[in-house]
DNA sequence: GGTCTGGAGGTGGTCGGACCACTTGGGCGA
DNA sequence: TCGCCCAAGTGGTCCGACCACCTCCAGACC
């Protein structure tokens, strides 16, 4: 079916697996591709591209570890529901292999899209998301477990960038507070025992949100993300 | 010759190609290996890790597109510089990859960041920056070639986005703004005459910026991107 | 001596085939 | 009819070979 256009149109860019990838975001693009289908078997795809299957499958590889496409063992490729999740989870990757310099700008971010996604949440957020987050605020209170507190940290404020409305946002801020990321900056965070500051702050958002104050919980959000940016920078820089 | 694992610690978890993976971002998020730097070779990589060459082929390329590592054909394969630039350029693809709501919630990710972006531009854009920005501003304006008219406009942003002084927060916008997702957008939007207004806009926050007032600079961004935001809403939803 | 050039070796890129691990679904037997 | 089991099909892994390209240096040349 594909036979080799003879003139320079189509110009052997880059390498062969690199048009197999592009190939196959264009199929998902133009919509031959939907969500949640199957795709035909590596050995098809493999003669269909006119390629081998070793290539074949560092394209879909590659698109996996994006979360386009799904693999599974014995059973086929499936184009993934292209949720903000799925996509944006290799955000948490770059959080990952972040440094120094770097690290502040991401906590930047994170503090911009955070306070306003708070600010957001608290002129929407339903009742029975305000219970959530009212448990993770007591959970985190009620327990000395680090391990605990980390956990009902990261769900108290995912629960908030949901209400937001908007899931991309929410599924970066997700990725920005990966597992990895809080457990490197709090690791010496704690030991300067702002603890209670950070219960503070953790109250007054939820304060902000109960009260459904935007502006207050813009505030709140902003100083509490600023809190732990204003320690990281003095950690990195002189 | 590898039959025996070294010590029980090394689980069987997920696929061979997914454990190299993470042993690669392992050695450079341990420092063993650091930005730049020259990789072993794939066969010795192969050997040194006991899985097959294709194997970690897959993770490299994986890798590889997430921006992680560069392979030079009859070279060898080195670790990026890690710059935001670099990590973030997968982002560009989820852009490219976002249909109907999801576009909305990147539109408004992008006027959050950019409106903030465009703030602390003001306060800290250098002359020569903002002669750059006049620049494109006039090239905007001489030419009726829709094609100049885009290049220009994404330059115009990402001057803008430099002097912030947050390269992720730039890389970030980058892909927000892909060649892509700007076209799609634009080609509708153009057709209804916006052209006079962009071009306000576009002149709105020139003019906050060589003010060097932050608020008005912020409004200024907030509502050139809005605007496209709401168009945007329009045709998507009912 | 310095400079250019050619080639050899090493590297990633591609290919084809083989086998294994796992899932699936239909046929066989109870 | 129901349940189990196995065969076919799928992705996962490995191997060996060859190709395209880059690098570097020995040798020729000026």
């Amino acid at each position: 079916m594909e036979d080799i256009p003879r003139d320079g149109t189509a110009a052997p860019k880059g390498t062969v697996t690199q048009r197999a990838i592009e190939r196959i975001k264009a199929m998902i693009t133009d919509g031959s591709l939907e969500p949640g289908q199957r795709l035909p078997t590596e050995r098809d795809l493999a003669a269909e591209l006119g390629i081998s299957r070793s290539s074949i499958r560092e394209a879909i590889r590659a698109l996996t570890v994006l979360g386009v496409l799904e693999a599974r063992h014995g059973s086929g490729i499936y184009v993934t529901a292209l949720n903000a999740g799925d996509l944006l989870e290799t955000f948490g990757v770059v959080a990952d292999l972040s440094r120094g310099p770097r690290l502040v700008e991401l906590l930047q971010v994170r503090r911009i899209l955070e306070s306003t996604a708070t600010a957001l949440a608290a002129a929407r957020i339903t009742p029975e998301e305000l219970a959530a987050v009212e448990g993770h605020l007591a959970a985190m209170n009620a327990t000395d477990d680090p391990e605990e507190i980390l956990a009902h940290d990261l769900e108290f404020h995912r629960v908030i960038a949901r209400a937001a409305g908007n899931e991309t946002m929410a599924a970066i801020l997700e990725g920005l507070s990966s597992r990895t990321f809080r457990a490197r900056v709090r690791r010496g965070y704690q030991e300067e025992g702002a603890f209670a500051r950070t219960r503070r702050e953790h109250a007054a958002i939820h304060r902000a949100l109960a009260a459904r104050d935007p502006e207050a919980a813009r505030s709140a959000a902003a100083a509490h993300v600023g809190e732990v940016e204003e320690w990281l920078r003095g950690q990195v820089g002189p």
